[in-house]
DNA sequence: GATGAATGAGGTTTCATTCAT
DNA sequence: GATGAATGAAACCTCATTCAT
């Protein structure tokens, strides 16, 4: 479904270059954006020549898109892996926090990247990613608080689209929290402490708080 | 408290000057990013001439903030109105979904300069502009809910500080998806309607809904 | 006489595969030129590696004026045959006009790359390629003309070589017309006539009206 | 009407800073054809930066028209002076050679750079530039040769606008030969003799002699 | 014979910033 | 205060050619 924008070329390399070109691609993009990223050096870096890496990939933006799915797969993994299973919404939302946590943490250049396209660029670019990226994430939050609310375990005046957006923002702001200067900065700001040196259990359970009462909550 | 990081020069310039300048530079910023935007162009369409702009801002990051700041000002006084008075905080949270809606829609070009200054660049910078930015917000916030808090008006085991940040990350979001593109095809794809075809009021009742229950939430 | 730009390698090859790389050197050079011809894209086209290009050809140089070459001696074969008869000068040359007007048509890429030889490139290469191409052209037609005098059939005060060349200039200019962007363009600027709508005949006869004239000229 | 290809900072320098990168320029593109021709060695030897030469000239191709421009006006206003008086066709056309031979030794760049138009490039590009190259220079024969036809001076059923298409491509091809180095070496195969050793009132007398024929032939 | 991955010099173009006037 | 001409480093991208297999 996502078009590849990568050259054939590419398909060809052994898996091990694959490999070091979108590490450092993305060690590149994550670090200086995508305006001051520099294929030369990701080249360099990548210990192949530029002309090479133009048989590999057309442009910059094909380079930094191939890099960015990379790193989208593996987020859009973890989540497959979470959704799948058979657990009541709450459950579910919980690991989805605690997962989110844990791969921030791990997969900090790939949120940086993320961040990094939600700002600036073109119209047009930025609606194609919004489709390519959102699409397989937003299918899964709202079957899921569907399924919820057609059992019952969610309260029945909540859309479900609406209150899946909800939740992908507040997940979303963690993801960025955890990895992207200005977001540590702020959250630094909000909460008193450094978000490296907060035990993530304290987090997650004031958001899963936050989000199951909205969840389930009850005029009374 | 915030460094001003215009020259003197700038000050004695006339107000129509100042206000030109820096509503040409928010047009430029926000609608090529900071990257592409050509400081050389923004001199130009203020009337101007590039030396002179090097007489008023040291350099182009100078006048990227100053721009930003301006915006931002004008963002923080409608907040500080909501926040000053005396109504509970649902009614305050309320208000402030309201005028946050209405904010983004005429102010769409300050909401971008701030999506722009969360991504890229390097750290320390990021790390000032948050103090900067995020500072006084949030600090209303907090004690917005803190006084609330001891009213008992919400629920006893939540963390102003933390809370205070999930309603400003939601806050954050919804500015976002009226403003920035890709933001804005991902609330086409969360909700599937067009963000400038929905009906603020929806938005609204849903985003307040969801907010309100976390805020008020007891377990039974 | 003329000194192969190929290697041993390319007269080895089929004749299936001489002829395919020849063709598609021809299309690509005359539809873009020489500098802007690019040799992998050739050997990609002709069903070679670019490996193999090279074991056939030196250079880009060397593949270029084979190709020349090649489309050079279908047009020199036509000729050959026209000038080889025993007709009157005038027959001949309204013969002449008529192959060029529809070997132009049939053959517009041989065209079209002899355009861009005589343009552009170094000093030595121009003067070797035209030796070569050149020769057996003028040749025939300086024959032509000498026995015309001596038969008494032009004017008496002509200089052979000089109308030669007259001659072919015109000749030249018409292929031209008929072939390259530019002179197709200043045919239809001159004639006020697209070349590609205009009846040959008239341009055949208003043209052979010309020479006629120049030819058999009498001072009264 | 012609569209200029310079910018306004470039109408704002000196003569003297004009003319050296116009002389700079065409040195340039004449001498290795447009592909080969290199901006940087032309604002080098212009004595001006690279920057500035993009100030003056948005692309390299504008660059390559204002240059083919200058040399094409200077050429025009010389055919101007003689095509304007009342002589008759015949002397006319003499002047016509003999000032054809002379400005071609002076201004051999400016036909240089016109060969090299003629070739390769894209259709559109060819398109417009014979237009506004072709365009006056041909109405100047037309008109000529359709007053002479008005007044008996030339043969009744010659066609003005073919017989000034044969005019002029009998002068393209004398001022190529005197300037372009594949066509000096064809000059030179035809007649034997180096273009610059040969005697211009030769050739002069001989195309005369071709044209005048051409003109008033009659049928015996 | 045949492949095609790999190289890297080199060219066009941009734009933040300076400084003489 | 005000101008805008001038700079030049630096980045993206192309393509003829090589060579190990």
């Amino acid at each position: 479904m996502i078009e590849k924008r990568y050259k054939e070329a590419f398909e060809r390399a052994t898996d091990e270059r694959k490999e070091k070109i979108l590490e450092v691609g993305i060690e590149e993009f994550s670090s200086k954006g995508y305006e001051n990223a520099n294929i030369n050096v990701i080249a360099k870096n990548a210990g192949i020549s530029i002309g090479l890496m133009y048989k590999y990939f057309a442009t910059k933006e094909d380079l930094f898109i191939t890099c960015l799915e990379h790193g989208m797969k593996i987020l859009d993994d973890a989540l497959e892996e979470i959704m799948q299973c058979d657990d009541k919404l709450l459950v579910k939302t919980e690991r989805l926090i605690r997962t989110t946590c844990a791969h921030s943490k791990k997969n900090a250049n790939y949120i940086k990247m993320y961040n990094e396209i939600t700002s600036g660029r073109d119209s047009d670019f930025a609606k194609n990613l919004a489709g390519e990226i959102e699409g397989s994430t937003s299918r899964k939050y709202i079957t899921s608080i569907a399924q919820a609310l057609a059992k019952g375990d969610v309260r029945e005046d909540l859309d479900p689209r609406m209150f899946a957006f909800f939740l992908d923002n507040l997940l979303i702001a963690l993801q960025f929290s955890y990895t992207c200067d200005y977001y540590k900065e702020r959250f630094k700001i909000y909460t008193g402490v450094d978000v490296e040196e907060m035990n993530d259990e304290q987090i997650i359970k004031q958001l899963l708080k936050f989000i199951e009462s909205a969840f389930t909550f009850e005029k009374k």
